[in-house]
DNA sequence: GTACTATGATCATAATACTGAATATTAGGG
DNA sequence: CCCTAATATTCAGTATTATGATCATAGTAC
């Protein structure tokens, strides 16, 4: 039986039962409560992400953080000069070489992580919610291996 | 214990870990496969799952279209005119109601679905590679229980 | 010291994803 | 028939995510 032959709804039952379809689905879906939760904080998950990194790690230049959070060059660019604007973070050209940034938070940019931190706690665990404990265990298992597998195929690899 | 006295590392460990995070890279991984592997066709997830949708559903208007692939109506309309920019859909608008564009494939739409599918099928394989079987059943299970389950709170449902 | 190479950041461009506002059209109530 | 509500699309704006190109700077080979 040729491709374009098949019964109808075939193809797009297929295509609804793609793991890279349901993976996006879920992602749009994980975004949309992180935002919802998080709207009296001002903060998408990137920024989130790159203020914990930070929390942790600064000072460190643009693309080692990137690296940390497995953004690509342009994007890290983007969310840094967002912190920045928003007072969340400074970027500083070192003497020794200057074509690095160092990047580091501000005692604002402190609080602000400081202040979303259990409602993205919250909003993560409500997140799996519809499985149960074994089920919630087994598929953060299952996706930590996957992302390590590939991890190597991201445009934007995490480095470590 | 305060969150700002945690040890060192504890915050961005736990980013790390969290099921958003990890989510959002596997999106980045399955995306980045399915380019690499689609070269040769040159459409991205989105045309793919949309020429995949109207293969089925045709015709159908813009709106039913998006809900058909859990798209919001500016983005699949961005989708669409790429689709029909490139020949492969077209947009007519409805006598009955002038509002409505009504969306079909054209052939050489679906000459490039047939082309490109059993390629989508093998990146999709290859996403789950590193987990067994048994693994893989029960991933799949986990994310459609969890998709299912939330889709209402995504900002732009499935709707079949 | 000059040339080559490597690295860090930025710019232009594009696709994905959403919100809120505007526009056009249809349908229903009076 | 007119006003209003609902619907379909588009537009403007923002954020996420990437590529390729460019520019500045640094390090190395000769």
């Amino acid at each position: 039986m040729e491709p374009s032959e098949r019964a109808d709804e075939a193809v797009f039952d297929a295509v609804q039962e793609m793991p890279g379809h349901l993976l996006r689905r879920l992602q749009q879906i994980a975004v949309s409560m992180f935002l919802a939760e998080c709207r009296d904080h001002d903060l998408t998950p990137l920024q989130f992400a790159a203020l914990a990194a930070l929390r942790d790690n600064a000072p460190v230049d643009q693309a080692t953080l990137g690296g940390l959070i497995a953004l690509d060059r342009t994007t890290i660019g983007v969310v840094v000069a967002k912190l920045e604007e928003r007072g969340l973070a400074t970027r500083t050209v070192l003497h020794r070489d200057r074509r690095s940034k160092m990047i580091r938070l501000t005692p604002r940019g402190m609080q602000v992580l400081d202040a979303i931190l259990p409602d993205v706690e919250h909003v993560q665990a409500r997140l799996l919610e519809p499985l149960d404990p074994d089920e919630q265990r087994h598929f953060m298992d299952a996706l930590r291996k996957v992302v390590g597998a590939h991890n190597a195929v991201s445009r934007a690899p995490l480095r470590s």
